[in-house]
DNA sequence: GCATTTCGCGCACGATCGTGCTTTTCTATC
DNA sequence: GATAGAAAAGCACGATCGTGCGCGAAATGC
């Protein structure tokens, strides 16, 4: 990896914490420059336009998150105990400063069309079929009840990380993630075969 | 109602709708006034700043949300129906053209220190409250298990909005709809008493 | 160790941002 | 209908936005 690609690496690196709590239009390519200690111009140069480096944001995002949560939890054992190191992995990527960057970004560019939104469609998409689908090798593993739908358990599965996410971010309130913890407990409970009914 | 309070409500009323879609600081001055059909300054004159109108949207949003939401919740039977119609006119409001104008400025200043944040603190706070209350009656009123936690409940009730939300406005999922209102249902038949365990 | 490519900076541009001041146009009161 | 006061427009400001060009410096390949 030459010159160019190293800082371009860490740049990102910083522009995704940046993108955390200001968003990816609110991150100027000024504020990103001085706090990387480039120039404008310098930095602007590794990428060619803003909506370039936000599409490159998005994607080095990602790949963050595969590293921090994704990978990681499907290291766990197939059914219950993958879901749960999903869910706890997920807590702690959104309870980095800032929070979840996808979720600043999805309320931003949900009614402005584009690039960066068809980005950020893809990767929620992807994301919630990764919910399903490691749910669903729950419900191979007779964990799971078989009637349960791995689309409805998806969604419930993110709400309770959006709402710890609103409550602990703008309220402060620490008790937040009981209550995420809690509704998981619940969701989990409901979703057992055992407690099928 | 003189003249100028006349026209600063309809900018207002527009203003809501323009932070529906682009948020309190992607909406600009200048493109306010062009929608409203006035000039720059001629527009800035009613509000003394910038983060003066950005109150005064969230003030107005919220006496819409009262209207809209809070207030006729309140004439639903106590208990039960009353959580029923709070959620399904959240439902209602959060699905006009743009979301809900909370769910995008609470995600764009859960970082941003000032008075603007402030505001949106003491109105999450008091939905929260709301919900939670609504909740309270129905313990008192027996439909409700007497060993639940309305905060619990608050932030379960939001979770499932808020996932809907951005199934909704980003992926364009019609079936989050029908996912919510599962949920939901879920949510009220582990409170009630009949089904407590 | 030199030649060549790459990288980063300085500078400048047009546009737009929020915000004032001054003037004109409209409203309301007598 | 004249007049005082409010409302809106016109214009200009400094700042900052994203973006381009050209030059020196640094890294890379032979």
């Amino acid at each position: 990896m030459g010159k160019g690609d190293e800082t371009k690496m860490a740049v990102l690196d910083q522009a995704v914490d940046v993108a955390r709590r200001v968003g990816l239009s609110g991150l100027t390519i000024g504020s990103l420059a001085e706090q990387a200690q480039l120039s404008k111009s310098g930095l602007f140069g590794h990428f060619r336009s803003k909506e370039a480096l936000q599409l490159q944001i998005l994607e080095h995002a990602r790949t963050r998150f595969e590293q921090a949560v994704a990978r990681p939890a499907l290291h766990a054992p197939r059914g219950e105990p993958r879901v749960r190191e999903l869910f706890d992995r997920w807590l702690r990527w959104d309870s980095l400063p800032g929070g979840c960057p996808f979720v600043a970004a999805a309320t931003e560019f949900d009614d402005q069309p584009g690039a960066v939104r068809d980005r950020l469609v893809r990767d929620q998409r992807d994301l919630f079929d990764m919910i399903a689908t490691v749910y669903r090798t729950g419900i191979t593993e007779g964990h799971f009840r078989e009637d349960a739908d791995p689309d409805q358990f998806a969604q419930d599965f993110y709400g309770i990380i959006l709402a710890r996410h609103h409550t602990i971010r703008l309220l402060g309130d620490p008790r937040a993630e009981t209550r995420a913890r809690n509704a998981f407990e619940t969701l989990l409970a409901h979703a057992r075969s055992t407690a099928s009914g």
